[in-house]
DNA sequence: CTGAAAGCGCTTACAG
DNA sequence: CTGAAAGCGCTTACAG
C-alpha cells in the first residue's frame, strides 16, 4: 500500500504544489501554520516516507559517515573498536547521520585501495578507528572529504585525531594511590613497546615528582619485549606497597603472580590498572582502574566531523580526552 | 579537483553520449569493447567517482541494509552482537551492499517507533540481531520490506530467522564426552530459564538416550533462578565424571567451585561449556566448548535477505546453523 | 504565503 | 553499436 507515495501525491490530494509540501515537511518558512499542519497530517495518513536519497542527490550530501576499522582489530570477540563504533553510530544518529562500517582488508590497506563507499559517494566523511598504515593515512589525507582519526596518533603526520589522555589518567590514578598513603609505588610495562605505555609511565612519573617521591628503578617491571610479546613478570626483591600497571590484563597477571608468591591483594600490596576491560572484574579482587571515556571520545569525533563538513578547512589537531577512574577494591589505604 | 565529475563530463570529453558512458561503466551490452575500455580509462584519469545515490533514486534501491540491535544488548564491552554485526557488514560488502547499524532505544522499542533509516528510505531491508519485543516484531512484520531475524526465535510468530543449533551442539559435545569413556555426566543450567538452556539440555539428553545412559536427576545442577539471577552452584554428593555446562561462564564458575572443594579439572572431573567466549580461555584450564558459528550464521542471513529483496514472498522460516566444537584441555579420557 | 521551472546524476526503454 | 528523451523525488532560487 505505502508504495511510493511522494510529495507530489500529497500535493495533489490537497490541491497545493509539491514545493509547498516540501517546505511544510521540512518546517521551512513560507507556508502558513495551518497548511503546514494539514500537510503533515495528510502525509502521515497516506503513510508517506520521506526519500532521503532524492534530497541527497539534490544537495550532494549522503548524510552517511564511513567508519573504517582495520581488519586486524576485529579478530576477537571482545573488540574494543566495535563498542566504539556503536557509540559513534548512536551519536551520529542524533545529528541525523548514519554510520556505515567498513572493515579494511589487509590487502586493501597494503595496496592503498579506498573503500567502495568512497568511490560510490555513499559517505560524506570518514572516521578512522585505530591505527592504519602510514601510506593509507597519506592516501586518506589527499581525498577531498573530512576525516577524523580516533584512538590513534602519529606524531609525524598532521592529522585531526581524538585520543585518550594516557598521561593524565596515569597521573590521576597514581595521585589516588599517594592520597591513600602509598610512597613506594612500582610501574609495570615496557616503556619502549608502545607510546601508550610510555605516556602512562610519564603520567605516573609526574605524580611521583609532584609529591617529591624518588623514582626507584627496581620498581619498574617489564611485561613484554619490544615487539609486544608478553614475558614472565619478575617481582623486585623488596616489594613496593603498590603497583600501577599499564593495562588491566597485566594487573590481572600481576595479582596472580603476587598470590602465587603468597601475597594478598590489596592487603599486602595494592594494584591498579588501565582500560577497565574484562580483566578488571574477572577475578575475585576487582581492580581499580582508568576507564577510557569512549562515549566522550566518540561524541567529540562526531562533533568534529560534522563541523568539518560545514567548514572544510577547520583544523583540530590532537584532542585528548580524559578517562575516568573506576574505584574498586584493589587498593588498600595505609 | 575531483569535484563533481559526472558521466556527462566523460561523455563530452570523448564526444559520445552519457548513455554510452553509463553502459560502459556498468559493463552492459551495447558498447564496443574498445570504446568501453577507452571510457573506463578516461573515467579513471578524470578521477570520476560513480554516484550511487543517483542510481538509487532511479532504481529505488539504496543498497543499504539496516541492522537493528536492541539497546540492552550493547551495554558491555564484549558484546557478542557487535561481532556479529561486523561479519554482516563484511559479507554484505561482497554483495555490494552496506550495513547501517541502528541501536534500538528502549523507548522506541516500547512505543513502536520505527527507525529513522526506515522512514527516510535509507535501507532496503532489515536484519534484526537478537530479541526484540513482541509488539515490535509485529510492527516489523507489517512493513513492506524484507526482514531477517538473527539469533532469535519466537515459536508463536511466523518469522524468518537464523539461529544457532543449540540442540545439536549439546548433543555433539555430550557424544564427545561419551566417546572419551564418560558415563556419569551431569548438566548445569536451569531448564526453565531460557529456551537455549532448555534446548541444550535436550541435546545432552538425546546423547544419553542414544547411548542407553540413564538420566540421573542428582546430576542436574541449577545455576540461576527463573529470572536469570545466578545462584551458588551446589555439587551433588556423588560427583559424576563429567559435566556439560549450558555456557562457558558457568563452566568457569563450576571449575572454580570444584577447585575450592579440592577437585582438579580435568583429572578428577571433566567439564565442557558452550559459546566459546572469553570465559573459556581465561583460567588455567582451557575449556572445551561449542562455538557459535557466527560467520556462517551471518552469511546465511545475508544470503536470505538478498534473496528476499529479489523475491518478496520468499519464505525461510527457522534455519539453524550448527556450531563447532573447540577442543581444549578440560576433558580427560577415561 | 504559494508555486512554476530547472536541475541533482543516473538508468530505462525505445528508436535509429 | 549509439543516443535522445523521459523520469526517479526531491530542493533551490526566483517570481508573483
Amino acid at each position: 500500500m505505502n508504495k511510493n507515495i511522494t510529495m507530489k501525491d500529497i500535493a495533489d490530494k490537497l490541491g497545493v504544489s509539491k514545493v509547498t509540501v516540501s517546505k511544510a515537511l521540512n518546517d521551512k518558512d513560507g507556508v502558513s501554520e495551518e497548511l503546514k499542519i494539514k500537510i503533515k497530517m495528510v502525509a502521515e495518513d497516506m503513510g508517506y516516507r520521506y526519500n532521503a536519497l532524492a534530497k541527497s542527490l539534490k544537495v550532494s550530501n549522503s548524510y552517511n559517515i564511513g567508519v573504517i576499522i582495520a581488519e586486524r582489530f576485529t579478530g576477537d570477540n571482545r573488540s574494543f573498536y566495535l563498542t566504539f563504533y556503536q557509540y559513534i553510530s548512536r551519536i551520529l544518529e542524533e545529528y541525523h547521520y548514519s554510520a556505515i562500517l567498513n572493515i579494511l582488508d589487509s590487502k586493501d590497506e597494503e595496496r592503498l585501495n579506498l573503500p567502495r563507499i568512497y568511490n560510490q559517494r555513499k559517505v560524506d566523511g570518514f572516521i578512522i578507528l585505530g591505527q592504519v598504515n602510514k601510506g593509507y593515512i597519506e592516501l586518506l589525507q589527499n581525498i577531498e572529504m573530512p576525516i577524523i582519526f580516533l584512538d590513534f596518533y602519529d606524531e609525524h603526520i598532521d592529522i585531526d585525531t581524538i585520543i585518550t589522555d594516557n598521561f593524565y589518567g596515569a597521573y590521576e590514578i597514581t595521585n589516588y594511590l599517594i592520597k591513600n598513603g602509598h610512597r613506594q609505588i612500582g610501574y609495570v610495562g615496557n616503556l619502549n613497546a608502545t607510546s601508550s605505555i610510555q605516556d602512562r609511565f610519564l603520567g605516573y612519573y609526574k605524580s611521583l615528582l609532584e609529591h617529591r617521591i624518588k623514582l626507584n628503578e627496581e620498581y619498574i617491571i617489564n611485561d613484554r619485549d619490544e615487539k609486544g610479546k608478553f614475558i614472565d613478570l619478575k617481582l623486585p626483591d623488596e616489594l613496593p606497597t603498590a603497583f600501577v600497571c599499564n593495562c588491566d590484563m597485566i594487573a590481572y597477571n600481576l595479582i596472580k603472580k603476587l598470590n602465587d608468591k603468597g601475597y594478598k591483594v590489596p592487603e599486602d600490596c595494592s594494584v591498579v590498572g588501565f582500560d577497565n576491560d574484562i580483566y578488571a572484574t574477572i577475578s575475585d579482587v576487582k581492580i581499580t582502574t582508568v576507564e577510557v571515556d569512549m562515549e566522550e571520545m566518540a561524541k567529540t569525533a562526531v562533533r568534529c566531523i560534522i563541523e568539518k563538513m560545514k567548514n572544510t578547512n577547520e583544523k583540530y589537531g590532537r584532542i585528548s580526552i580524559k578517562g575516568n577512574i573506576v574505584f574498586r577494591n584493589s587498593v588498600k589505604s595505609l
